[in-house]
DNA sequence: ACATGGATTCGCT
DNA sequence: GCGAATCCATGTT
């Protein structure tokens, strides 16, 4: 069962919490790359310091203002990209960066994916970190405004709920965000092994 | 056209 | 905990 555009449409630090447990899932070409989201962040408008909707309405971010449900793929440090999920209303600046997840399905693509990168270094842990994570996945700038919750997607978002613990932080990489930098919007379920940081 | 900087990763301390 | 590597795409001329 897919998660839906009513899903997305909430606060992105409610859709970030939520998202914990559930399979993200990319099927390429008849093969499905899956895994269980472990890391998440949520960025909000112009009052979050260390959102890219910080700056208003830009050809790059514009897509933040969009509908829910819809991908946000962009490139960083030259090197990555990083997979986010548009949250909120139509007009409300939102997102949702997926940051770890645990690989279920499709380990060895996921491998070949990494491989293509001489960035990674490929080890147990496929999907931890951001750029490795849209990397493993097969996700790219190919992959931006891709709508996630129609019938037909490729990439979507399995419902899969269990029981965790979910620790809450500030968010990584943001030291420039001000008084928002220790906003507590990450979340990652506990003791989970695939976390990018501690 | 072009200068700039970054929602990272890895390896070393 | 820190810093280098690395380079594309964005945002601004």
């Amino acid at each position: 069962m897919k998660l839906t555009q009513s899903f997305f449409s909430q606060d992105p630090t409610i859709v970030a919490e939520k998202l914990l447990g559930n399979i993200l899932v990319h099927e390429i070409n008849n093969q499905r790359i899956a895994g269980i989201i472990t890391e998440t962040e949520s960025y909000g408008d112009d009052t979050d310091l260390a959102s890219h909707a910080r700056f208003g309405v830009t050809e790059r971010n514009k897509i933040m203002f969009g509908k829910a449900g819809l991908l946000y793929v962009y490139h960083i440090y030259g090197i990555f990209y990083l997979t986010n999920i548009i949250c909120d209303q139509k007009g409300k600046a939102g997102a949702v960066l997926i940051r770890s997840a645990q690989i279920t399905e499709g380990e060895n693509l996921a491998k070949e994916n990494l491989a293509k990168s001489k960035f990674v270094k490929i080890n147990q842990k496929l999907a931890t970190g951001p750029g490795k994570l849209s990397l493993a996945f097969g996700i790219d700038k190919n992959n931006n405004f891709e709508e996630i919750t129609t019938q037909n997607s490729n990439i979507y978002i399995e419902r899969n709920i269990f029981k965790f613990d979910t620790i809450k932080t500030a968010r990584i990489g943001v030291d420039y965000a001000k008084h928002c930098k220790d906003n507590p919007w990450r979340f990652y379920i506990k003791d989970n092994e695939t976390i990018s940081k501690k």
